[in-house]
DNA sequence: TCTATCTATATTTATTGAGTATGGGATAAC
DNA sequence: GTTATCCCATACTCAATAAATATAGATAGA
C-alpha cells in the first residue's frame, strides 16, 4: 500500500465521482479506476459502491476513509514539520557560553530577542569554559559556542567576532607602575604575575610570555586563581600584577589600576564558534542572526 | 514524499549502513543510497553524516525519524485493521429484529455468544416490525433483519430460515369449534377476525384471505390491533377468533383454546434476512455464524 | 430513442525505481 | 608506508508500473 491510493482514495470518496477525483488529482479517469481497483483488491474490501450513477462509499470504505485520513494528516504533519525545520523554525539548538567573559545583559538579551523570534527552538544552555566549549563543539555536545578565543583554534571551527579587546594590566594602585600610562615589556620583568588557572586560560597568556621572552625575563608567576574576581582581589590586596582584557565595569573596583601595554599587546577575541560547514538551518538561523546583530 | 522514503530512511536510520539496510531490504544499494538522497533533497534536511566509514545521524535526521516513524505506525495500524475488517473480525453490525416473533431467549443467546466470539464487532439493534426491516435492509439502514417473511420478498433479499409454523386457529374456549380438533375453512364463514392491523401484517394474511374465499366466503373482521396480547386476550374475551402461528408458550393463557386448519394452511416463515448480494466481511460472518447454528 | 455522462477495459507510452558496473575515500591489516 | 577491504556515490541500463489514449458498456435524462 502506497500514499498515492490513499490519497487517491480520498479524492475519490470526496468526489464520489472518479471523473471529478481524477480532474482534482490532474490525471485521467482510467488509471485512477485502475488504482482504486489495486486498493481494493489489496484490502481486500469493497470500498465504493458502483452500482448506480453517483457512486457511493460502502460501510467498509467509510471505515477505511477514517484510517487512511489519519494516515494522510500523519504525513502531513511530517511534511509541516520538516518545512520547519529545513528552514530552521523548529529544532533545538544547544549554546555554550563563557559567562565568566559573556556580559549577561548581552547575552539574555540576544536570548529573549531570539526565543521571540523563534518560539519553536528549545534552546539549551550551558555554562562552559572556552576550552571546553571547543570540545563541546567538536564532539557535538553543543552547537554554537560563545567563547574567547585562543591563540590557535581547530581548523574544524568558524567563528564571528563579538568583541575584540587588547590587554591590559591590572596593577595594585600604590605601585609604581599604576602611575605610568603606558608601561613597556621590560618593565614587567622581575613583577608578580597572577594569572588565571592554566587549565582554563594557558593560551590565553602564550601572547604575553611571548613578548616578555622577547623582552628577555621570564614572567614570575606568583599565584594561579580560577577566578577572575578573585585574581582582582589579588591584585588589589598587592600581592602582585594581571594581564587582563579591556572589559570595563565589573572589572573596576577599588585598589586596582589598569594601565596600557604597547601596541603589539595580545588581544582578547570573544567570537560565537560553530562547527564549520555545519548545515543544521536551526544553527544557520542562530548564526545569521547574531552576525545581523539581531 | 511516498512511503517507500521512509520506509527506507528507517532502515537505513536503524541499520546505519546503507549497505547493510539494503540486504535487509532486499534491493541493491545504489538504489537505496539514491532514494535517501532524493528524500535529503525534498526534505532540504541533511538526513545522515556520512564523513565517516560509519554513517551517523543528524540531529534533523533524529527529529525526522521520530515523525517518520509516526506515519509508519499509523499506516501499520490502518493495515491491521483492514486485515481485520476485510476477514470480518472489526466493523459495525446493525441488526434489526422484530421481538413480538423472535424468542427473546434465543436471540439473546445468538447475540451473546456472537459477540463473545467477535468483540471487535459493534452490533447495534433495532426492534422493527418484519416489513419495516424490509424497507430497512434495503435503505442500507440495517445490515440483517430477524422477521417474519411475507408471501412474497423483494428479489434483492435473500433469507435463512430459523423457523417455519403452520397457521392454527385461536378461539374463545366456550366456543363451539373449540371442541374440534380440526376445523375446514368453510366453518370459519361467519366468524368474527380479529387480526393485527394490516399496515404491518396485511400479507401474512393473504393465503388466509384466499383460501376463505376458495371456501366461498368473505373473512368478516371484527377489529384490528397491533398487538398480539390484545388480540389474545379480545379472544379469550369472546369477541371473535385469531389466526396464529404454532408459537407455544407465551401465547398459551386462560380462555383460549388453538384448533388446527386443514394441511393447506398458510405457513408463517421467520428468516433472517439480508441484501442479496451484500460483501461486507462483518455480515459474512454473521450469516455463516447463524447458518452453522454456533 | 437518442444523447450525455460516467466507469471499466485494453493497449500503448513514459516515468522512475531497481540493477549492474565502477570509482573514490576511509579504515584496518600487513 | 603500502596494500587490502569495506562502504558509499556516481553513471548507465533495465524493468516495473503508473499514466495516457482509445473505446466500449451502462445509466440517467431529454
Amino acid at each position: 500500500m502506497e500514499l498515492r491510493h490513499l490519497r487517491y482514495f480520498i479524492a475519490v470518496a470526496e468526489e464520489l465521482s472518479f471523473s471529478q477525483a481524477a480532474r482534482r488529482l490532474n490525471i485521467a479517469q482510467p488509471p485512477l479506476s485502475q488504482q482504486i481497483q489495486d486498493l481494493e483488491r489489496e484490502t481486500g474490501l469493497k470500498l465504493f459502491d458502483r452500482s448506480r450513477r453517483k457512486i457511493m462509499l460502502t460501510q467498509s470504505g467509510k471505515d477505511f476513509m477514517v484510517d487512511a485520513r489519519n494516515v494522510l494528516d500523519s504525513v502531513a504533519q511530517l511534511e509541516r514539520k520538516t518545512k520547519l525545520r529545513s528552514e530552521g523554525h523548529l529544532g533545538r539548538l544547544s549554546i555554550g557560553v563563557n559567562m565568566a567573559i559573556i556580559s549577561p545583559h548581552f547575552f539574555s538579551s540576544i536570548l529573549r530577542r531570539f526565543r521571540q523570534r523563534h518560539p519553536e527552538i528549545d534552546l539549551s544552555l550551558s555554562d562552559y569554559l572556552s576550552v571546553r566549549q571547543l570540545e563541546g563543539l567538536l564532539s557535538g555536545e553543543i552547537d554554537a559556542g560563545f567563547l574567547r578565543l585562543p591563540s590557535q583554534i581547530p581548523d574544524l571551527i568558524d567563528t564571528h567576532l563579538i568583541k575584540r579587546e587588547t590587554m591590559r594590566m591590572a596593577v595594585p594602585t600604590g605601585h609604581a607602575l599604576a602611575r605610568k600610562k603606558n608601561v613597556n615589556w621590560s618593565e614587567l620583568k622581575g613583577e608578580n604575575f597572577i594569572l588565571i588557572n592554566p587549565d582554563a586560560a594557558r593560551m590565553f597568556y602564550e601572547g604575553l610570555y611571548f613578548k616578555c621572552r622577547m623582552a628577555g625575563f621570564e614572567p614570575k608567576v606568583e599565584q594561579y586563581t580560577n577566578n577572575l574576581s578573585t585574581q582582582l582581589w589579588m591584585v588589589s590586596a598587592g600581592l602582585g600584577i594581571a594581564p587582563l582584557p579591556t572589559t570595563p565595569n565589573i572589572l573596576k573596583r577599588g585598589g586596582v589600576t589598569f594601565v596600557s601595554l604597547p601596541a603589539d599587546a595580545p588581544v582578547y577575541e570573544t567570537v560565537m564558534a560553530w562547527r564549520r560547514g555545519d548545515l543544521s538551518p536551526v544553527l544557520q538561523r542562530f548564526v545569521q542572526f547574531i552576525r545581523r546583530g539581531e
